[in-house]
DNA sequence: GAAATAGCGTACTCTATGGTACGATTTTAT
DNA sequence: ATAAAATCGTACCATAGAGTACGCTATTTC
C-alpha cells in the first residue's frame, strides 16, 4: 500500500545506507583525527566498525575519497554558533570578551585542534580540502564577528574602520595564546582561567586600538 | 709525522664524514619539505643522494632519526635575524614596520611554511621536536622583540606593560595576514605589497594599543 | 705498502596495507 | 514467497617501502 515512489520518502534502504554511511565516517574521523592520514588504516576502519573491508569500498571508492568526506563533514559541524553571543544590545566589552572566550574553548577542544593539525598536515596533497575547512570555519566565524564590531562602529562604540581587519585582529589576538601552545604540542588542554586570561588580553588591546576617536599622537605618518 | 692525536684536528675522514653528513640531511630536507614524512622514501634519498642505502643506514640507524636530525638542524637554521633590524635609536615605528616585514617574508617562504607545516604535521609522533622548533624559531623572535620593546617603554615611546605580551600581540598581528593564507594553502607566495599591508596593519593597531599614557577614556587630558 | 675503514650496488627479506574476489547470509522490496 | 540488493567473512593479490646482507672497490691512515 501506498508505494512511496517519491524520493521525498526515504524508503528503509535509504536510512539504512545513510545511517550505515554516517556510521562509518564517525569511525573514520576518529581513526584519522587520532592517527593522521597516512597512519590510518582502511583496514582499521572496517574492523572497528564490524563490517567487512568490500562494505567499506561500496560507501567510498577509496581511502582518499573517505578522507574528503570525512573532512567536509567535520568542517561542516565545525561551524561556529558565535552569533548567539553576539549580542549588539549587551555592552560592548563583556560582549566581546565572551565571544572571545567561547571561540577560544571551541577551537582548544582536543577534536578542533586535532583536526586543524589534520588539514594543514595534509594541505598539499588535498588543497580543496583546506580550502573548505578554512571557508567554512575561520572565515564563517571572522565575518560574523566582522558584522556585529560593523554595527559597534556605527553605534560610536568602536572608532569606524574596516570591520574585517578589525575581526581578523580580534581574531587573531584571541588566538595567540593557548592556541597557539597547543597547535605546537606544548600543552595539552588549556586551563579555563588561560582561556579567560587570553580573551580578556585580546580584548584589551583591541579597544585600546579601537576606541572611539583615539589617535596616538606619536610621530604621524600613518597613511 | 705528527700524529694528530688530539681530537681538535678532525682527520680527513672526520671532514668527509661530515660532510656526507651534512649532504644527506640536505637531500633528506628537500625531501621532507617536499612530501613530507610518510611520503618520503629512504629509497629515494639514497638514489638521489647517488650513494647506497647502506651508507644511509650507516649515518641514520632510522627514518625517524633522519627526520629528527632534519627538524634540528633546519630548526636552528631558522632563527631569524631580527636584531640588527630592531635598532633602539631610529624611530620606533618605522623600525618596527621593517621588523614585521622582515619576520612576515622570512616566514612566508615557501621553506619556512613548509617546515612549519611538516612539524605541526608530524606533532603527534614527534613531540620533542616540536618542542626544538618552536623554541628555536618563534620563541626566540619574541623574547628578542619583547627585549626591544622593553627598551621602548622605559624610553616612552610605549606604555608600561609586559613587553612579552605586547611582543606576542605584535607577532600574532603581524602573522594574521598572508602568513594564514599561506598555511591554510590559500595562497602560494605573498605578494610583496601585501606584506608591506600586513606590516603596516599590525603596526598601527599595535602603536594605538600601546601608545604611550593613551587610555581608552575619551577625555583623557592627563599629561 | 698494508691494514683498516667507508662506500657502492644490488639483491633480498619482511611486513603493512590498499584494494579485489567471491560465495554464503541477511535484509528489503514487491 | 521470491527476487534483488546489500553485507559479511575471509582469503587473496599487488605493491611499496623500511631495513639487511654481502661482496667488491676506493679512500684514509700509519
Amino acid at each position: 500500500m501506498t508505494p512511496p515512489d517519491t524520493p521525498l520518502i526515504p524508503s528503509r534502504r535509504e536510512v539504512r545506507r545513510k545511517d550505515r554511511r554516517d556510521a562509518i565516517l564517525s569511525v573514520a574521523q576518529v581513526y584519522f583525527l587520532e592517527h593522521g592520514f597516512a597512519d590510518t588504516t582502511m583496514s582499521g576502519i572496517a574492523a572497528e566498525l564490524g563490517g567487512s573491508k568490500g562494505t567499506l569500498w561500496k560507501y567510498f571508492p577509496s581511502k582518499e575519497a573517505l578522507f574528503a568526506a570525512v573532512v567536509e563533514r567535520a568542517a561542516k559541524a565545525y561551524q561556529g554558533r558565535l552569533s548567539q553571543i553576539l549580542d549588539p544590545h549587551g555592552s560592548l566589552e563583556p560582549t566581546l570578551q565572551s565571544a572571545c572566550r567561547s571561540l577560544i574553548e571551541k577551537v582548544t577542544s582536543p577534536d578542533a585542534s586535532a583536526l586543524h593539525r589534520l588539514i594543514v598536515a595534509q594541505g598539499r596533497r588535498f588543497p580543496e580540502l583546506s580550502k573548505i575547512f578554512f571557508d567554512l570555519a575561520p572565515q564563517n566565524t571572522r565575518l560574523l564577528l566582522a558584522d556585529f564590531l560593523h554595527g559597534a562602529m556605527t553605534r560610536g562604540q568602536l572608532r569606524s574602520a574596516d570591520p574585517i581587519d578589525a575581526a581578523r585582529a580580534l581574531l587573531s589576538l584571541s588566538l595567540s595564546g593557548c592556541h597557539q601552545q597547543m597547535l605546537i604540542g606544548r600543552i595539552d588542554r588549556p586551563a579555563p582561567n588561560e582561556i579567560a586570561a587570553d580573551a580578556a588580553f585580546a580584548v584589551d588591546i583591541f579597544l585600546r586600538a579601537y576606541a572611539p576617536q583615539s589617535r596616538p599622537q606619536p610621530d604621524a605618518a600613518i597613511v
